[in-house]
DNA sequence: TTCCCGGATAAAGTCATACGATACGAACGG
DNA sequence: CCGTTCGTATCGTATGACTTTATCCGGGAA
């Protein structure tokens, strides 16, 4: 993850918020000298190293003598961690929610199943714990969210598959922006989704693979569904 | 992608492949002036953003007056194209494509069923077009491996969603490997594969979601089968 | 008129150097 | 023997100069 007391991550990240709110196909980025000069002040280095960073994601590609061009949104690395907390912060709409929910209804139930299959004792003991702490804290506080987070980080974990594992920084960080989205007071899904969750770990618990990915489906629906309501009435409320 | 006519591009290969090679879980890296003064001549400022290249990716985090550690594996970006391309270079076991194909299986029929539902008439033209270079083309040639490559990809652009289309990258990556695999003499297996994809290809052209989930799950076991058997044949013939 | 070639040019790439800050360890003193 | 302090190693940042490369444009040839 990016560290901001760096400054060329300071850099990176202004940078890259502003291109992802941007969202210029194939714009060309300003001048490097201008850039560095006028916007902000910063030595060469820290600027050169905070592209380097970012075109290792994909988001842009330097040429000599043509500039430093945004590169296409297809080659961007919209799973990358930074990358989806960068676009969370710059341009949450609606569709991208729905295309990471719809990521998540394709991954998560085939990691639960795999999970109730390879899952170990310690596996299975770090789920549980995480499923307590969602129990025993207060609903949306921030242990709360740390644990809902854990529990769906464990069962990938749990998968003994790396590069599927790769995927639960982004099924996290879906998580993470839909529960900050309904902090206020939805208390009747709170319980809902507890029930969920109490019911995919009991499946994981009982190695049964079918049934721990359609409860895992189930989950994720639920949570789907509960977030496009609140995202419709934060759009009433915008409209009124 | 990484650029291998840029001098820091070039020591970032270099790095990754020893990085992923060596495996060391939180390992020191070679003290920097030590490295670029022995091992490769360069400047420190093709060295750092290299460093920078790699951070981007998850590979190493640099930490001050602590030095540059080889990050732990979970955060390694393994969907990134280039940091499969350096696994396949570096350190291709079974173990990795096992887990490469169970992620195209569990990705792969849901991406075939929404391209089902939402492809456009260009859309379908794009795979069809792919599948008939896989025909016209002898096969394992670099036409028909460019063709099926294409095929896949034009399935993940007709859904729609950009955070799925971010995993068309590591699904190409993993057919390339297969088929470079098995450029000798499996005849029979290519025309299996043919009448596979054309199977795929005509679900979609009937935007049939769930015959084409059930088809290119067909189609990806029969590959995953047909790479084990070629894994294991090379493993004899190395044992022998 | 059109096409091709080559030089001017601008921007990124690379290099060398310097200084600052801090984590880690070793030496020193109590 | 233990704690403090000081030195060293290493990364972060800054700066200026030089090199490489790709685009653009103008002139000459077909």
């Amino acid at each position: 993850m990016l560290n901001p007391d760096r400054l060329f991550g300071q850099v990176a990240h202004k940078l890259a918020v502003g291109i992802i709110r941007g969202g210029s196909a194939a714009g060309e980025l300003l001048p490097n000298e201008a850039d560095i000069r006028s916007e902000i002040s910063v030595s060469r280095t820290a600027y050169r190293e905070a592209v380097k960073f970012l075109t290792g994601k994909g988001l842009v590609e330097a040429r000599p003598k043509s500039g430093t061009r945004v590169a296409p949104r297809e080659s961007w690395n919209l799973l990358d961690p930074d990358v989806l907390a960068w676009h969370f912060e710059a341009d949450p709409n609606e569709k991208f929610i729905r295309d990471l929910f719809e990521l998540r209804l394709f991954v998560e139930p085939s990691a639960a199943r795999l999970a109730a299959q390879r899952r170990s004792a310690d596996d299975l003991a770090r789920i549980e714990a995480a499923y307590r702490g969602m129990t025993v804290n207060p609903p949306y506080a921030e242990p709360t969210v740390q644990a809902d987070l854990s529990f769906h980080e464990a069962i990938f974990e749990a998968t003994r598959n790396p590069p599927l594992q790769c995927l639960a920084p982004a099924v996290c960080a879906t998580i993470q922006w839909s529960l900050f989205l309904k902090a206020p007071d939805d208390r009747f899904f709170f319980t809902a989704s507890l029930v969920d969750h109490e019911r995919v770990l009991d499946a994981i618990s009982q190695r049964d693979g079918d049934l721990a990915a359609a409860r895992m489906s189930g989950l994720v629906i639920d949570s789907l569904n509960s977030t496009l309501r609140l995202l419709a009435g934060r759009a009433l409320e915008n409209a009124g």
